[in-house]
DNA sequence: CTGAAAGCGCTAACAC
DNA sequence: GTGTTAGCGCTTTCAG
């Protein structure tokens, strides 16, 4: 009742009419204690509301009892995309069903970066599941020298972590490809992502296998940046360079967004002229005109196995890193009715 | 060098050749040091590399050094939208200026929500931001008479907090139809949001008030759910009970897109039969068809206000309650050029 | 099976 | 200004 002080250990004891240890001994269910005791301590426990202190346990044990998501990039409006809050939800559930809270941390400043780099170097956390990295952030290679467990979501470009789980891009992209030459186009061109992102260097790495098993020219290329503007740019360019093309593979919705723009504006009819495949299949992707055919991947199982992952790590075991299959959907910036797995 | 034993504050005390309290003076870089020693102690934490252990001085304290953003709905995929993602940047933003870390809590099970109750009542936070609460969602009531400092974002049905932060939902409805009414429309309609959210009732509350103003009819209301699909439904019941209709105010935009499906399906133009105006300015919102006139609030300042409440409330300051405005944000669903702001 | 005692690393009185 | 001291609440040897 009276939240001045609050409820410890020693006063469970007192209550339950036992030493402090035994108390402790039933609260984190050890051994050596009589049944007896036990319920005592239980029913104290219950009559005063105890919760342990989670400062004094971390302390005593030198375990903090949280674990945190780390996203490190320049730009903290990375974050605000639906991606993120996805992952969170994955990964919330799988520390729901431990005692380990979820810190998040956006590196996104300097400040974040050190405090990042802080919490790698010093234990201020029990594991570390550390996202989306631009090309050869520093803080990938202190996180893999680190003394905490620490899993990547994705991989950095030139990079392979140890433990790590990712979504297929290579093979999403080779679905998307495949599935363009599958209704029947042959001059396939793409938009990448950004060349320092891994998601942008592997979806290009897809889209070349899927051409080159087909035997099929894969030098329609115009880097693109993500965005949606740098999309419409990127079709514009491509346009020009390649005014044959009959599809493009868009490595990413809102770049596709942006290009189903420009192909409009260039009075190319999707997918008459120019068929489209995006990924990540984003809410609006079913909302654009025409719907967008695109590659879908389990953001929430994501998060959900990274999570996982770290539970595997910090309970002394070796996990094998993961590859998340992705899945081609359908829709009606493509034509034909074949439907593919990654994978 | 050798991450076995951390560096404490004793091989900081040592290295400098001080006490340990002048070195934890220092630190807390609290008075009563000379200027020679606050030097030597501050080299040797460069030196060392030290990080106090927040365990520790959490302990020590009374302070924990992190407040926790938690999350309380039914369903974890409310929290999959990109609005959750965003609070959590604006909340960042202001978090990375202090020492504090972010905990986040969705609590979803009945486990997530023994967990913000224990939270609540043994201060194992320094300071809870708590959002979206359905109805009577009894966390809020705990939250109140809770000890820990607890500002609210946005406010529950039947019940105002003493801190909170909130988007001027009623203001922005208001702007909606009050737009309607701009461009020559009469027989208003309205699809609300879930009347057990405080979205949900501010909403249609000011499409009434914006109605009774101008002495038009407010009768022409189906409740929806937020959902697409339930979008969907409320206006098909809505075409079939007040066929008359000539515009339709949508408390979210998943709702209106639901909506503009089924007027599309009807046969009915958009805005020429009936203009459309959804709330929240979703991402997709500028991609339907047509593009959506809708409602903008600032979500990033929700979380970023919510933040500096908390923090003046733990600075023991008295902070008075926000309502952040909104905008009216126009596109083709609807046909007039006013522009507008709330609040 | 049980309890006493020694810390975990830090802060905050309190004397000097 | 400065150092000594006594804890914060918990876990964990270590005897019994």
């Amino acid at each position: 009742m009276n939240p001045r002080r609050p409820v410890t250990l020693d006063d469970v004891a007192r209550r339950a009419g036992v030493s402090r240890s035994a108390a402790s001994r039933v609260i984190n269910n050890a051994p050596h204690v009589s049944k007896a005791k036990r319920d005592a301590v239980l029913r104290a426990v219950q009559d005063l509301g105890y919760v342990p202190n989670a400062s004094a346990r971390a302390l005593a044990t030198n375990q903090v009892g949280a674990v945190v998501l780390a996203l490190s990039a320049e730009d903290p409006q990375v974050f605000a995309g639906p991606f993120f809050a996805e992952v969170i939800v994955g990964v919330t559930s799988v520390l729901e069903e431990t005692d380990l809270e979820l810190m998040v941390m956006l590196a996104t400043s300097a400040r974040g970066q050190t405090r990042l780099e802080q919490l790698l170097r010093t234990r201020q956390a029990d594991g570390v599941m550390l996202m989306s990295m631009h090309g050869d952030d520093p803080i990938a290679r202190l996180a893999e020298q680190s003394d905490v467990p620490v899993v990547f979501g994705g991989r950095p470009v030139n990079f392979e972590p140890r433990y790590y789980v990712d979504a297929d891009n290579r093979g999403g992209a080779r679905l998307a490809t495949e599935h363009l030459v599958a209704i029947g186009r042959r001059r396939i061109a793409t938009i990448t992502g950004r060349m320092d992102e891994g998601a942008g260097t592997a979806r290009y790495k897809g889209y070349q296998e899927a051409l080159a098993v087909e035997g099929l020219d894969a030098g329609r290329v115009v880097h693109g940046d993500f965005t949606e503007d740098g999309g419409g740019r990127a079709m514009a360019e491509l346009l020009a360079r390649h005014p044959d093309l009959d599809a493009v593979f868009v490595a990413s919705d809102q770049m596709a967004i942006g290009a189903l723009r420009v192909l409009k504006d260039a009075g190319k009819s999707v997918p008459g002229d120019v068929a489209v495949v995006g990924f990540n299949d984003i809410a609006t992707a079913r909302h654009t005109a025409p719907p967008l055919t695109t590659i879908s991947q389990p953001i929430q199982s994501l998060g959900h196995e990274m999570a996982r992952m770290l539970l595997t790590l910090t309970s002394g075991e070796t996990p094998s890193p993961l590859i998340l299959p992705t899945r081609l959907v359908q829709r009606a910036s493509t034509t034909s009715t074949v439907t593919a797995c990654s994978a």
